[in-house]
DNA sequence: AAATATAATGATGGGTTTTGAGGTGTCCTG
DNA sequence: CAGGACACCTCAAAACCCATCATTATATTT
């Protein structure tokens, strides 16, 4: 007779096992199983462990399920008229929408630009509830010790575009800058075809490390390499087209010879219209961000290059970061636009 | 006596076995092993896992039921000294080692340079057995029929680097090629500050064409743009570097007033050192390909900029292209590379 | 601190799917 | 031809999905 029956197969583990060794309800083991929302992080991990160390789920289902719990991720950016971070903005968006659920969640911020303390308030605010914070970093100790803060108190960091400097435990994702910057003398030095003259630099703030560090390394080879060009110092244009746009035009009158400019900064929709308005396309012209202005900047002849870091790997490289462990971050690489490559 | 095979008789396993081993009754086992409806997922992968495990199932049975077979990829290339293909097939092997059991298999098969025959008939060969194809295309008649029937045979191709041009099914991956020229003569062109004089331009075969659209771009952007500027005609080096070697120096004798040259195919070496031999930095040199030779001769000052197509970025797009429904396949970034930017 | 909103969990039940147990018939093998 | 392995089927029980609502934490406001 019914032989067969003996073994009574090693009943698999149910749901209702599931439910009491982690210790909560049917409903809500059902509520994690099925991904439906209303269940807390901390539950879904005790569910999905119970789930685990009865068996109740493959190696596949699992990872699928726990493995990586969508992050919380924030963005901090400067507020303004920066179109660079503006696309920025809007790419971060745009990966928001097309990730699945199972990517991380993305919220962006906009902080008062060029305000440390603005800054610094925004990190402490968002490492509450956030997993990772990406920032665009100002140089400043208060921004530095808020960062250390929050470090320690378990949030993981990661500047973008510019850089914080000696806070451990902070990864940073952005262009080599100072390479960039060389690059920049380099490109002007040349297209110059040895004129002689001034070149003028107009950055956003000192207080990014990425313009001084761009600033530095564009002054380091223009010494190096083209004695006939005499540097026409920083100007701070904050970003901002206005500004920007005024010190151009100032520039322009003073500076009879000027042979070309460098934006080490953002806006350089201010600088285009001076340039057309006075008809001086013959200043070479370098500057950051291929947005809209820019593209078309290059397309009239106003400007000469566009250098540019690709928003989405940014986000891709800064996400990693924020991810998993560091591992080697190499910088980015430098997207070099002239006329004829523009995307 | 023990009728009932408590030893081990190394037996076939039967059906038993496995619903044992998963923990499931025989009318499930059944239902999953004849592919019948109306069996839960989760339950399913349990009962192949457990299936593999006992050696059930035929290797050929196992990838008919478990679903998604890792696909089969084969890569072809044009064999010869070409440094960039040399790089290009080794970040294929660093990919396939890096990636798990999970992602595709790639294979990478060395075909004779600028044979059309062989090329067609690998392609043929490697369709009996592979999902998918990439290949440096050359343009000849006999190449496009064995694509086309490749493609007609359900095998998926897509070229890279070099397009096939006017074969439906297939899609490409790799730059704009004729932007890239004419990015490469703006930049001569600007680099030579005015000067007048020729510009050469060298070629691997106008049967890429790559090459060919290069060299159109590039010829459109002179005659536009720098009227002081003639064009010394392309020179076939069939990216071999000794050749590219005599033809540079048969230029530097024969062409007093030569202001710059633009490699529009691979093997830059031999060219670099024929500039370097006869002490001409002074000609402005662009070619393609970022490796260890070019990189050196960009250092020293000898070429003056590099073009290059990230290879793991071509090798993910090629992949992807073979892998799902080819989307939307914009070309990809050109990278330009001067002494400072260097990664 | 009380009041109030919001989110998280528990409880429940109806409808559906999945599963186990068993029956039948076929094919193959000793 | 007996018997094992298995394909194919049915049916009822069990497990599960899913929506709803009550209840309890947790946060926010007043």
């Amino acid at each position: 007779m019914g032989m067969d029956g003996d073994q009574p197969v090693a009943d698999r583990p149910q749901q209702a096992d599931v439910a009491a060794r982690a210790g909560v309800s049917l409903a809500t083991v059902d509520r994690v199983l099925n991904r439906r929302k209303g269940v807390k992080e901390r539950t879904r991990q005790r569910v999905l462990e119970a789930a685990r160390e009865l068996g109740f789920l493959s190696e596949r289902e699992e990872a699928a399920l726990g493995g990586e719990r969508p992050l919380n991720i924030v963005v901090l950016l400067p507020a303004g008229s920066n179109p660079y971070l503006r696309l920025l903005g809007e790419r971060l968006r745009a990966r928001l929408d097309s990730a699945g659920p199972a990517g991380p969640v993305l919220r962006c911020f906009f902080i008062e630009s060029f305000s440390a303390q603005a800054l610094a308030e925004a990190l402490r605010r968002n490492a509450a509830w956030a997993d990772g914070i990406a920032f665009f970093a100002i140089e400043h100790p208060v921004v530095r010790e808020a960062a250390a803060e929050v470090v320690a108190a378990g949030t993981r960091l990661v500047t973008i575009v510019s850089d914080l400097g000696s806070v451990p435990g902070i990864a940073h994702v952005g262009l080599d800058n100072r390479a960039v910057g060389r690059t920049a003398g380099l490109l002007i030095g040349r297209l110059s075809g040895g004129r002689a003259g001034a070149v003028a630099l107009v950055a956003g703030s000192r207080h990014y490390r990425a313009h001084s560090e761009r600033e530095a390394g564009f002054l380091s080879i223009q010494e190096e390499l083209f004695p006939q060009l005499r540097i026409h110092g920083m100007r701070e244009g904050h970003d901002d087209a206005a500004e920007n746009y005024r010190h151009t035009l100032a520039l322009l009158e003073q500076v009879p010879d000027l042979v070309g400019i460098y934006n080490v900064g953002g806006s350089s929709g201010g600088i285009t219209r001076a340039l057309r308005e006075q008809d001086r396309q013959d200043v070479i012209f370098v500057g950051h961000g291929l947005t809209p202005d820019t593209r078309r900047a290059v397309l009239e002849g106003t400007m000469d290059a566009i250098f540019d870091q690709d928003p989405d790997m940014l986000i891709s490289r800064a996400i990693e970061g924020l991810s998993g462990p560091a591992p080697v971050q190499r910088p980015l690489k430098l997207d070099i636009y002239f006329s004829e490559n523009l995307p």
